[in-house]
RNA sequence: GCUCUCAUCGUCUAGUGGCCAAGGACGACAGGUUCUCAACCUGUAAAUCGCGGGUUCGAAUCCCGCUGAGAGCACCA
């Protein structure tokens, strides 16, 4: 064997049809993303639009660019390119047919011209009967008068000749052993009647013209396999190993679904949930690390995880403790790490281009507070313009507010252990909590009733600001 | 309905026959610290390991049944 094949290659196979990289197929991709880089093999994406009607404009690209920003980078791609290209399905209809004529000759499949109209009433009837859902062959029966009608341009669908009364055998890395009878599978429709191939040829073509050799993909895939062994003996091809791995949830335990979750990778990066935060957290759906370990970059992921610690239930994806996490890492960041990813945050998800030096002055005050990147805004807009509104009525404060005026006025050195101390000592003075001067203060301020610590905020806006927007509450 | 899969705290999980009267994390709650909110520290509650049988000296761990949950059953992927 050469070391060409043995190799490992993996492989997605992301559908252009939503609006961007669903976190489920994230998921996913890390473990094939883990399992190549483990081996020093290959990962690649392939994307599958063979359904023309459920192609969303745009999608491809943001898939893609989702996946760049993530960090989980393709050796092979539509966009890189690679030995085994075109990566697009809509671009390998040629090597389809071929295929498919493979099959009808070696009689692994035949032409079935059997109208919509007719499938649906058999199905309706077998289902009436509480039977499953199956084509009846009708056309295999006549294959040669459909052959014919065919020449005369009537379209066509190309059908997989199940083999009856078989035993299919899927040894799955996640499931162990499993079996399935032929005679429960439907005779698939390999090519549809626009000339593009149905996801199951177009993925076993695929999966062995690429050489990928595991293919780890969603549990939602078992039940459609023993259609794929059947491809692939049909072409006398080696199997591929199959891992199929458990399906993130809704917390009502359906399958995670837009309906209950956001579920688009891009909600989370528009939230500035850290990235490395996300695949870290999503590592930890079915599979932990074998330390313990909740924390640990991709490269640690890469070097421990193997496919065979992968769990069979399905887990309850929780974007609580994705934030948590989020968090985490915003906490291990430098300070100049997290300036320019809210100068980038800002400027590429919400327009807008903050003053540097400002945002590195209030890097230490909201470092330990925020979990993701858009909770900035939260903490710091009074930085950036005045208040509009304020959280508590202050207008039976007044005189209050001339003598917190005034004690701020004669602080020559504008710092905020001078500032703490002089309002302590205004509090005792007028028997008052400290917490109730420094919270009338927070508000006049800020707007806020929750803020970063408001001496060090008065630092950074400056006396003069600080002055003013007290004089803007209606103190002279 | 049929086929397949799965089953440990609310959630993510550790656990592969004795170290488990089940450990960690998120979340919740309480306390400490504190100018608010966080962060940090301490602590509390939280799973009769879905239920019932077996095997065994011994079972969360093995076997069987039941129940529950999920996925698939398209000219969608």
């Amino acid at each position: 064997m050469t070391q060409n094949q043995k190799e490992v290659r993996t492989r997605i196979a992301p559908s252009p049809t939503g609006y961007d990289l669903h976190v489920g197929s994230v998921a996913v991709a890390l473990m094939n993303y883990a399992w190549a880089k483990k081996h020093s093999g290959k990962f690649i994406v392939r994307i599958e639009d063979t359904d023309r009607k459920r192609v969303v404009k745009g999608a491809e690209t943001r898939i893609l660019k989702t996946l760049k920003l993530i960090g989980l980078s393709a050796d092979e791609s539509p966009l890189v390119g690679g030995p085994f290209g075109p990566y697009r399905q809509s671009e390998r209809l040629e090597i389809y047919h071929h295929y498919a004529q493979i099959l009808i000759k070696k009689n692994f499949a035949y032409y079935c011209i059997c109208a919509p109209e007719r499938l649906d009433k058999i199905r309706k009837e077998q289902l009436s009967k509480k039977k499953p859902p199956r084509y009846d062959r009708h056309c295999l029966i006549n294959q040669e008068t459909v052959t014919k009608k065919i020449k005369t341009g009537i379209p066509y669908v190309i059908r997989l000749k199940v083999p009856s009364n078989q035993e299919i055998f899927i040894n799955d890395l996640v499931r162990g052993r499993i079996v399935f009878k032929s005679d429960d599978l439907d005779d698939q429709i390999l090519i549809k009647s626009d000339g593009f191939p149905t996801y199951h040829l177009a993925v076993v073509v695929d999966d062995h013209l690429m050489k990928i050799n595991y293919v780890i993909r969603g549990e939602e895939w078992l039940s459609s396999t023993p259609k794929h062994i059947i491809l692939y003996q049909a072409f006398s091809w080696s199997l591929p190993f199959f891992a199929h791995v458990p399906l993130l949830r809704n917390p009502d335990r359906s399958k995670l679904s837009k309906r209950n979750n956001p579920v688009w990778v891009s909600f989370y990066l528009q939230q500035g949930i850290i990235p490395e935060a996300l695949l870290n957290y999503l590592s930890l759906m079915g599979w932990s690390h074998p330390s313990g370990k909740e924390i640990f970059s991709l490269e640690e992921y890469v070097s421990v995880f193997d496919l065979r610690d992968i769990q069979k239930t399905a887990p309850v994806f929780d974007p609580v403790k994705l934030e948590w996490m989020s968090g985490e890492y915003i906490r291990k960041l430098s300070s100049n790490q997290i300036k320019s990813m809210i100068l980038d945050f800002f400027k590429n998800y919400q327009n807008k281009n903050l003053p540097e030096p400002l945002i590195e002055k209030t890097i230490p005050l909201i470092k330990e507070r925020i979990k993701k990147l858009s909770d900035y805004g939260d903490y710091c807009q009074f930085f950036f313009s005045r208040p509009k509104e304020y959280e508590l009525d202050l207008s039976d404060k007044k005189e209050l507010l001339k003598k917190i005026f005034h004690e701020l006025k004669s602080i020559s050195d504008w710092k905020s252990e001078i500032i703490s101390r002089k309002m302590t000592e205004l509090a005792k003075s007028n028997q008052l909590n400290t917490g109730e001067i420094f919270m009338i203060l927070r508000v006049l301020i800020t707007g806020k009733k929750v803020s970063p610590p408001i001496s060090e905020s008065l630092v950074i806006l400056g006396k003069e600001e600080s002055l003013k927007r007290i004089e803007a509450c209606g103190i002279s």
